[in-house]
DNA sequence: TTCGGTGCAAAAGATTTGCATATGT
DNA sequence: ACATATGCAAATCTTTTGCACCGAA
């Protein structure tokens, strides 16, 4: 069974928070991590039901905020407006294809040093930031006219 | 009255896509471009409201697209998930504080070079891009403890 | 007169909540 | 045993759609 370092990070916030350890988020946590990023909750849930029927809609929505809250999952809203999660790992940002919906993600530090020369000429102090591209993937461009 | 290149700027879409010049199209747009920038669809229903209680929440949200589509307006979807309206303008980034809501404006030319350096390293095309950086603004800080 | 527009109510999609039951600790 | 978690159904919230009626071109 894979995932050891992410189950031990749960069962410890759990833990600490004096909360459950359930066979339901461990479930949920593991087909999280197996599968490829950037799930919806539907995403998760269709997931989910195909080993374990039983499992509610209710179940993996609450799942997924303790994950976030845990430090596991982050939440993103791209522009359609539809909540997708992520594995917590270093920080990116996202290319966004608007044809075929693919997500590429890509590293920047230069960046992330502008936007602190921002951040100090409003007198903001920056806890996190999203910077996302929109525009058409290598794929797309080629099926254009 | 105010506005006038706005209305202009409708009428002629309007004309050009053989579509009405209504009331209450020109109403939503007075309101949105009189009122403080990013706004709900449910801040602008109310305001309208209060001059015109008869107009329904549908022509907001129809109208709103329209306006979009129109290039009048530009649609945002913050982290909150809740689609906000802006006065289409200048481009410009965001920097949200996640205490008071607060949303101050930003604009860098630095960065969208990066940007263009990103993309042809993917070989995408931009089209267009969000940047928004979350944190406190000056005055939640001062009133941390 | 004709076709698009409006407003209501109902539908739809995503997410949350109430509650009785089930299950870790 | 006790407190939290679960799963269902119902409730919410935001946005969209169907439809009869209204109004601009």
């Amino acid at each position: 069974m894979a995932h050891e370092a992410e189950l031990k990070a749960l069962a410890a916030y759990l833990e600490k928070n004096h909360l459950k350890h359930t066979k339901q988020r461990e479930l949920i946590l593991q087909v999280f991590l197996e599968a490829k990023r950037h799930l919806t909750s539907e995403d998760l849930y269709q997931s989910v039901r195909q080993d374990h029927p039983n499992v509610g809609y209710t179940t993996v929505y609450r799942t997924m905020k303790l994950l976030v809250e845990a430090g596991l999952a982050t939440e993103h809203h791209f522009d359609d407006g539809i909540t997708r999660y992520e594995i917590e790992q270093r920080h990116h940002d996202h290319l966004v294809c608007i044809k075929c919906g693919k997500i590429q993600e890509f590293e920047c530090e230069m960046i992330e040093d502008t936007q602190n020369a921002i951040a100090k000429r409003y007198g903001f102090r920056i806890l996190r930031h999203r910077h996302e591209l929109y525009g058409h993937c290598p794929e797309c461009q080629q099926s254009e006219s």
